[in-house]
DNA sequence: CTAAAATAGTGTAAATCTTACACTATTTGA
DNA sequence: TCAAATAGTGTAAGATTTACACTATTTTAG
């Protein structure tokens, strides 16, 4: 990496015009079974009165994930949740005030229904439903939101993710809808029984839950033994490590 | 995003301290039907005498994408080729000097036994195998080769990467043996031949190459007819965009 | 000149996984 | 008591993967 072009010797920071680096989130949950996002208003120029996805500058002794965190923090008092880096934004003239570098992270939380926080600077916070999102974002934020999304699915495929947006107790047919909300598509019942079950990360409760029909069996996320790790549950198919 | 804290008329950049931000490039290159990266040797301080991943500062008016062709370029002499960022690291004090944001990328190239070019900044600069990589590399930049290698293998099962490797024309075994390297294990000859046939992104030519045992055919990449898109090889099986 | 070695390429049966869909089970409510 | 609603199981056909044996065409050693 960075500047072999200077030497210790001849370094000096002030002769390099520095971007700004921001740090994005986009935050889903999961409302009455469908898949949500968190968006702010604007108040201010530019793009006044438009809907943004959450960010902030980053401080200078925080990590990229720990500002992040914060900014999640702040805007949804959520701690602890999943979290992840989308991708790095930092196109000339995003932003017209000045340059800036854009961190964008992809977080999940278990909605809450925590009231949320209109920060001094917004005129509103509001979670919105993916199928029907405001039509023009501040900034580049629409291409942003297009590609958490949709990175959001692929990763479905392919890791455990879906469990973020459960409640501790759950039923099986309630995580087949996750899939289905956030792939877009109908699963088969019976093919999602078998294939989870086989996966072996579902611990049985003996809980049920009753509701209009037959009463459904409670489960439990497993966690790997060492506590943090989590198993990998590969909807489709088998592959290793993913990006 | 950004700054939804600061307004048109309070806003004061200089109020902020800004990081560096700087492009990484992970370069990686197929010489004697091995995977190499290529390294530069630092020459000052810090980590002198450590190898590093070539990168350096964004200039104000490129894009980031930009920034890492730039660099590839600076370094390797080589134009239009495959390129994806990877990852962002952010880490305090991961350079001593200051703070920096190093935006990663990955980039694949043929290689031409083109003469890199040595800066004036550093001792040396070579391609080394992947199975036999330095010790100790400078900044944190161990953890990005690895990372960067991780993604190269999860990649390739599902895109068209690999080809990338190749010259115009190639035999089909030959394409096997990078899926091997990469991935870092054989692969059966006759499955492949079957998948890679099937898949159709291959064009026979009437060309072959003789060797020691019977000669072989050679083929091209078949290319969308809308000229710049690539088809998509998922050697293992089916799946949608990833990230 | 011939046979072995080396490399290229094809074929296929068994095992596994996926898909689609029918069936059974248990509850509430008319 | 039976229909509606929801939960959950079973399974046969089809598709894909895997492992491995076989055939083909060249160079090279003797």
């Amino acid at each position: 990496m960075e500047h072999h072009e200077e030497t210790a010797a001849t370094y000096d920071a002030s002769r390099y015009e520095r971007p700004s680096v921001t740090v994005d989130v986009v935050i889903f949950t999961l409302i009455e079974r469908e898949l949500h996002v968190l968006l702010v208003q604007r108040r201010h120029w530019p793009y006044d009165g438009f809907w943004a996805i959450p960010g902030g500058f980053i401080n200078m002794d925080e990590s990229l994930e720990q500002a992040a965190r914060r900014e999640l923090e702040e805007e949804t008092g959520v701690r602890d949740l999943y979290i992840e880096q989308l991708f790095t934004f930092g196109d000339v003239g995003r932003d017209p005030r000045m340059r800036v570098i854009s961190v964008a992270y992809i977080a999940l939380v278990r909605f809450d229904a925590q009231k949320l926080r209109v920060s001094e600077e917004s005129h509103d916070v509001r979670w919105f439903p993916v199928s029907d999102l405001p039509h023009d974002l501040a900034f580049d934020h629409e291409q942003i939101l297009a590609y958490a999304i949709s990175r959001l699915r692929s990763k479905l495929e392919y890791t455990t993710l879906a469990f973020q947006l459960l409640p501790e107790l759950f039923s099986i047919l309630e995580l087949k809808h996750i899939y289905e909300q956030i792939l877009g598509e109908k699963l088969d019942k019976g093919n999602f029984y078998r294939k989870i079950k086989e996966a072996g990360l579902l611990e049985e409760t003996n809980q049920m839950r009753e509701g209009r029909g037959r009463p459904t069996r409670l489960w439990r996320f497993k966690r790997d033994r060492a506590g943090d790790k989590q198993f990998v549950f590969r909807w489709r198919e088998d592959r290793g490590d993913r990006a």
